[in-house]
DNA sequence: AATTTTCGTGTAAACGTTTACATTGTCACG
DNA sequence: CGTGACAATGTAAACGTTTACACGAAAATT
């Protein structure tokens, strides 16, 4: 189909090899052979076939990516990031989302691996027992775990000290008051950044002398949020804040919390995770805790390539977190909140009026 | 490093073809062959190689996509949708994001033929004058646009009818009484759907009878918005209405919006295109134009498999948009807005006094 | 019993590169 | 003028597959 470096041999009258010396430059050329060869390369549009020289040189250049979803921005951020330093190097990406299903991380390592990456970046559920980073294991590919946090040295790993930041942010939020705080997490199961985040709240408020009630676990993006919400705020006992693990989660509860009738910060706080741009645009802004990711991206790829070019030395220790305050945390109410029963007895997507 | 055809051949002591063709079940095997390839398998960890089979196959089983960013949801979504469908039929994906860069567009398409990618999926800036569509009009590699409109007939495109939509989006800021709209674009110049959008919008305004101003040109994600909505606001005959070509865009001037104490939507409405998800969890919810961001992913996968395979009939018409109300948008204020001259004189990214 | 089919397997050629090695010629140096 | 160095190029062997062709043996068909 397409013009191969024989075709552009025969056209300039010369050997493959001179071709391809002229291609790479690995060799002086006579002028007229040069000559002759970049004519020929014209006339036949001659591109040099990836893969001819990944069989050969036993290297792809290509890296590859599972991350759970790239509809949350802090993923997308990462990705970008990855992605724009390994082409700056001259590498290409494979990306693959995984839906936080730990089979279809597998199974993405495994194509990967047929592919020839020349090196993988992973957001796991749980780096502590996954099947994907066994297969990697196995492989010996060189490879960096991205918000997971590693589950032993000799691994290396991008991320942010989880359980120190939300330990940080919870004391920030207990610092405004707040004494019942609930803990809202996506898929409690399926993230071990979530159990970290959970593990630095629960300490925080151990640290008060306050039992740390159960996670809360909250299917986003169906309309689960708000029935839930709405059985959390119901009770005599509800919490004035809610700490959630995400920021996307973070969003989506005060959407629910609105159309519930209740204002946000004013009968309840809202914190979150992430430090997602859209966080700031949004009114009240979100507090939260900032990991930089698409930095975080960067340097997952400046180290694969390290661990890719031979450089046995494993950075470790964490990146830094940044709690960014927003003014959806608040101090603690006075007052009870009043709910508007009828938006708990008919959830709605329109806006209630605002409770008194 | 890693085991071959070759390796398992010699330690189940067969031929190379017989171990290929139990890797494939191209052929009947005997029993004991079977058991003896099964065996040597498990034990060297062989794991076929596409990149072999590719240079054999002069086919790769792999799409190339390029899109403007990855942090924008609404191509986000359409990549997660493609990559899933492309997934689903044992295709893999490569992903370059040209960050509005006709340049950078141009040259991902070159890395990607470089890599013998079977199809390419594009969201290019201007369909009309992009390099990247002539390099690969001139490889005859099937491809598909996504987002852009086809600037011919014979090219395959999946989008919205973005002038229509715009129209129709328009027709319901007049509806609401608006007389003075602005219109906000990211980056005009490097996005044909904003030129189209603004063409259905200029074309609502001529209908009724109004002279369609110029567009606004605003890079968001830095402090220009502030600014630049501020110079937007402080005159005599301000709008009192913002059609943003996108929901990125709009999100952002309703948060700059509000920090210059202007309510939205009751001193201003803001409407938005696209649909995004987040615009339904903010407050007030986003009046925007829905686009099936992850369903036109699919639509494209199909198409480009389909055209990949040989099926010449070129899908055509657009796909269908919908109207998204938001409490955004609301009717024209009776009384001029008056604006909090502080924080004009002093942007600031805390939530002023509203304006009263 | 002779012929044909089917089964199981091997041989070797391709796919598009790079590169070690070989070959030729030219030039400089002694 | 012989010797070596170097420049420019060609030859051919890899790299890991798939697959057309070939072949012997066994089974099925005449």
């Amino acid at each position: 189909m397409s013009a191969t470096i024989k075709d552009v041999a025969e056209l300039a009258g010369c050997s493959i090899a001179t071709v391809s010396r002229y291609v790479n430059g690995t060799a002086p050329l006579s002028i007229e052979s040069r000559a002759r060869i970049e004519l020929a390369i014209a006339q036949t549009g001659y591109r040099p076939s990836e893969i001819g020289r990944s069989l050969k040189r036993q290297a792809t250049r290509t890296l590859g990516m599972v991350v759970p979803s790239l509809t949350n921005p802090v993923f997308a951020s990462s990705v970008s990031g990855f992605q724009a330093l390994a082409r700056s190097r001259g590498f290409n990406v494979l990306i693959a989302t995984s839906d936080y299903d730990p089979e279809i991380e597998a199974a993405a390592v495994e194509t990967f691996l047929g592919q020839s990456v020349d090196g993988l970046a992973l957001t796991v559920c749980d780096a502590l027992a996954s099947p994907a980073l066994a297969i990697i294991d196995a492989s010996r590919k060189p490879n960096v775990l991205l918000y997971n946090e590693a589950d032993h040295a000799g691994r290396t790993a991008v991320t942010v000290d989880n359980v120190a930041a939300a330990r940080a942010m919870t004391e920030l939020v207990l610092a405004q008051g707040h004494r019942r705080i609930a803990f809202l997490a996506g898929r409690f199961a399926a993230s071990d950044r979530s159990r970290l985040r959970y593990r630095g709240f629960a300490a925080a408020l151990a640290a008060s002398g306050l039992r740390p009630p159960a996670p809360v676990e909250l299917d986003f993006f169906d309309d689960a949020p708000d029935a839930m919400l709405a059985r959390l705020i119901e009770r005599e006992d509800r919490p004035t804040a809610l700490f959630c693990s995400n920021d996307m989660l973070a969003l989506a509860a005060i959407g629910a919390l609105k159309r519930l009738g209740a204002r946000v910060p004013e009968d309840m706080s809202v914190v979150g995770f992430d430090g997602i741009a859209l966080g700031q645009m949004v009114e009240p802004t979100l507090a939260s805790v900032c990991q930089p990711a698409r930095e975080m991206g960067e340097v997952a790829c400046t180290r694969l390539l390290n661990a890719i070019a031979g450089d046995m030395a494993k950075a470790v220790g964490c990146l830094a977190h940044d709690i960014r305050p927003g003014r959806s945390l608040g101090p603690v109410p006075r007052n009870p909140l009043a709910i508007s029963i009828a938006s708990l007895a008919f959830p709605s997507h329109h806006q209630q009026e605002t409770a008194r």
